[in-house]
DNA sequence: ACCTGAACACCGTTCAAGT
DNA sequence: ACCTGAACACCGTTCAAGT
């Protein structure tokens, strides 16, 4: 627990760095060099201090983490929600989408081991807009909960696959978009051919996301 | 390249392991402690053998995780396709989910950097059958591709997240399922309160998919 | 009260030397 | 032809000692 503002009675060593200095340098970490570069030797490193210094201000990487991931979903700007119900819920996700895709890194954190359940509220309206929206629309409770579930697993999927497809390399293919398919074997693989490639590039998040949406709100079973 | 068979005028050190070896190693680690257990060093300690020799067997550990993959997909038994071309693309989508969820490192690993780019092309068949599926059923090549990623996107990101829900504490809380919420700031959230853990136990993976596939089946702008 | 280096228990991978 | 240990360049984290 450091204190920014110096208490009388102040004893020990004076310290040489702080919580919010550590954010702000993991930030700055993850921003220049990518998110698999944030490692907590490199990141006292950045700071000029002592790996184990960190120790002092956060309990863990994972606390670490948590604490980052918070600070970065409370400064995003919360847009007004829409009247229409049916809207309401796709600006949510697409929110939620959009935020993922600025910070790739987070999806990756939040679909590990109980992450969710480490945010703070503040960082919950999404899921409290989407639950809403749903049931506004006419979902019961748990098919609310239902179709928070299938927005989250599409809309965590596609910030995945598409983090890592990043073309770590320009001259090597992307997914299945290979030189030259069996036409005998998978003869509409080998149609498409080279074309994946570019047909991977286009964002066709809203497109499925519209599709699963309609859908899981007609579902007559969740209302 | 190790041979099994001896051939004559064989000079030199005999092998200690071979590739086939290392694979079914490999294998039963994963199985018996866990995907994040697999490290080249423990492999090679489970083989009885120095680490380093891994190498003159395998490329390197990203190689070896390409191998595995085909390896498992291959053996996995094709069932007949429906006739009907809906049908057909859930049933090749829940394969395709079935097979991740028996494995779920291997979703983890396709997401990664273009992994599915070196799948063995019988290995495919789950890609080609939904991309088949969806043109009988009146899309154009572009759209099925659309359908196609929409499809993987939810797949994968099902898998990945509910593989990380496992419960690695019974006495802590699943994703947002905690104690208590403010009623006032995320009220469908507190409604829900502790019910949350229950309904993300339920499979809800096809009744998504369904809402999903039908959706992007009927988007005119895909015919 | 806070910082530090040494140490522990790990990684993947290369390379020269050995059989 | 194949195997090996030593070595390199890393990890996260603990702990006793220092200021």
């Amino acid at each position: 627990m450091p204190r920014t503002t110096a208490p009388q009675g102040r004893t020990g060593r004076p310290p040489v760095t702080s919580r919010a200095e550590i954010l702000a340098a993991a930030r700055r970490l993850i921003d220049r060099d990518g998110w698999e570069k944030l490692t907590i030797r490199r990141l006292a490193a950045e700071l000029g201090v002592g790996a184990t210094t960190l120790y002092h201000h956060i309990r863990n990487k994972e606390d670490l983490l948590v604490l980052l991931l918070n600070h970065y979903i409370e400064q995003l700007e919360r847009p007004a929600p829409p009247a229409d119900p049916r809207e309401r819920v796709l600006a949510a996700a697409t929110a939620m989408h959009d935020a993922l895709a600025g910070w790739p890194w987070a999806a990756e954190v939040l679909t590990a081991d109980g992450f969710i359940g480490l945010l703070d509220e503040s960082a919950l309206w999404m899921v409290e807009e989407i639950l809403a929206g749903a049931e506004d629309a006419g979902l019961t409770p748990d098919g609310a909960v239902r179709l928070f579930r299938g927005v989250w697993y599409y809309t965590v999927g596609e910030i995945l696959v598409r983090a890592h497809t990043r073309n770590r390399d320009e001259s090597a293919p992307l997914p299945p978009f290979r030189a030259a398919f069996d036409a005998d074997r998978v003869p509409h693989l080998a149609a498409i051919g080279t074309r994946w490639g570019t047909l991977a590039a286009e964002n066709t998040y809203p497109e499925g996301l519209r599709a699963l949406v309609d859908g899981l709100l007609r579902n007559p079973s969740t209302h």
